[in-house]
DNA sequence: AATGAATGAGCATTCATTCAT
DNA sequence: CATGAATGAATGCTCATTCAT
């Protein structure tokens, strides 16, 4: 009595494209329910896939949300590369990209957050390998064109910028963007003032301190 | 079935002091063992104590996270407020006592993140509001002193340098210093290059960064 | 540091005193909210007494609540005493009697449900006999003055009626009576027809009946 | 780890013989062992299958508690109906039809007694609703039966006897039947006499004084 | 390949009862 | 006598994972 079961995926695009249809319904859990835990049985379900079926293609609730992740993660660094590919490039222009990015992926440090404490225990090193080397790959090619584009930096002072500008991100989110929408705030009740801020305008702001910064270093060392 | 049973904490400096032994033992689970998560049990037995027991002092486990974190926090802030009170402040001072301080409390971003966790969901508006109120009003303090520090800042300038350095560092953390103890790393495994990078020279670095950027901001106006 | 500390109960009427606090404490808690199980702490925190008081006056919760339940079923049984001596007594004045004490003491019924479970398994026998017995005696004696005053009655068949009456309304409570206060029923929500009745009217016509084949019963062995 | 695992209910037959295997166990549970109260667990485990699997039949305990109450009021039910199309139906009849039921489902108060309470409080308006409709809708129908089997009697007036006579037998169980099996009565201890009734008896002439009187009473309109 | 029934370890939480103070 | 801190067994429930079909 099985239900409606989908065509099976037989040949390896068939493959390729269920293991899509499962990644972006656990996106979608992500970002539409932020409360309802991403369980397996509910990515499933919302793929039109049985639970079984979700292993069949990872191995691991974890490695799954790390697909997400590396996914999300990819077009992020394609925006990035999109963006540096603008003349007159600045830290605004990157600024500006990003945050189209994360407008559009408000799930996404959510899931990174996820990510990284399963990155910590219940991975195969092998996952998490592959996983560090992709973002390694990555943030290496966008920072050498990052030093090309300033011709003062140093070989890696590219890279640098960029993982300083994702952890500024990151914590920024987590201090201070999230807790706006927390425990059905009372009505009326208000985050301190000290918290309450524009996540946005403080980004922008302080990616353009950390670049110009880098920037000005390889600037110094020209002249 | 009564077993070693402590000394029962009856004047309230017997209560402050049972309730430190609890915050301590879950302070020392998260430190010492990053896998076992860290349940309720395990606290209490770690704490000599019945899980019962437990609950006389804290609502619930998110409770208690939060209110180790928040001890953490208060000393984070307090290692700050010292270094500010130094002769010739400057960022590098101030990286130094992060860093010494995260030195000694290595749990402490891990804690973070589970705790912002638990402020999403799990836990009451009251103490969820308690929590961030703890943490605006240090932000803001130590902000003024910040802002007096340095004169032609603005006000609130200086709680938003804290809040970028706090969201660097602990983006930073996430993103790099964890890792490094991951997942039994099969021995002679390598961290990818651009990532293993030195946490700490990282971070001061960008935090200089971003607190020079700051004051010239402030000095650029004086001008 | 004792908190308020009611004076202690040396002599024995102090005792006696202290331990009808407790009884009333149970019982308020009883009536007043029906959802918040009745836990010795909570009784206690009413009683204004510790909850170790409490096990001074009381071998268990069981105990303490067939207590109360005792006291009540001889307030019951006082009523009823005081019904049967007026002049032209009938199943009539009886049930007003009943039905006034209910109205009074609506949550009569819930323990003695809640008792009844007790007796059966969490009470020492002799806390079940001394109960027990208790009822017999009222009875026992209540079945004779209604044998009194209906002749042909045989001898127990007053304490039978009493029972049966009992039993009827017991059974009608649960079966009716209470549920209609039940699960925030969504308003606009109806009990369904064939069981929103009229706990009162319905009670008082069926004791009617029994009543009155008893008395006939008897009337026929005269005739 | 696993263990014995049944053949795995597939087809929606097999799923309706797996609920009904674990409606009987908790039945079974009921009835033999007053004491151990009924946990999901020990169910399980008598059902020879795991507690997460009993969550895939039910949604909760009381769920499960109120699933096996129906299945016996429906028997009573059907018991009833078969007793009514004897020719020559009474009061006796149908006493001695009831009492056969009761006689092989001795825990069938006991457990109407737990429902009735987790229906005020612990399960949710619908499970609730279904509960009370089926109730009703036998209720109703039986009522009827009776009424045609007793001309005079006006519409509802079977289902309020019907009601009547639950309602006694309830509460009579409750007042006399159980006790008898109580806490290892100590040897030679005995009931106090006006206690120690005979439950059948008791409730066989009662039911035929309500029902007479009933019967009666309707008979009085026809002439 | 796909399914989804079954599993069972895991966990937070409650609360009657005890006993040191 | 009174207190209330401490206990810890008991229990309902979740959910990632497996595997018979």
């Amino acid at each position: 009595m099985t239900k409606g079961q989908l065509r099976r995926a037989r040949a390896p695009e068939d493959k390729t494209e269920r293991r899509a249809v499962i990644l972006r319904a656990a996106e979608a859990l992500l970002r539409r329910d932020p409360s309802a835990g991403f369980s397996v049985g509910e990515i499933a379900r919302r793929a039109g896939l049985a639970k079984g079926t979700v292993y069949l293609y990872f191995g691991s609730r974890e490695e799954m949300l790390i697909a997400v992740h590396d996914a999300q993660m990819d077009e992020l660094f394609n925006t990035l590369e999109r963006a540096l590919s603008k003349p007159k490039v600045g830290a605004g222009t990157v600024a500006r990209a990003v945050l189209a990015f994360l407008r559009h992926r408000p799930e996404f440090f959510r899931l990174s957050t996820s990510c990284h404490g399963a990155l910590e225990d219940s991975v195969s090193a092998d996952v998490a390998r592959r996983h560090r080397e992709l973002v390694a790959t990555r943030l290496t090619g966008i920072g050498h064109r990052i030093e090309t584009l300033h011709p003062g930096m140093r070989p890696s002072e590219g890279a640098t910028l960029l993982k300083n500008s994702y952890a500024l991100m990151l914590g920024l989110w987590q201090l201070v963007a999230s807790p706006l929408r927390v425990t059905g705030a009372a009505p009326g009740e208000q985050e301190p003032a000290a918290l309450r801020i524009n996540f946005e305008a403080q980004l922008g702001v302080a990616l353009k301190d950390l670049w110009n910064a880098a920037v000005r270093r390889g600037e110094g060392r020209l002249a």
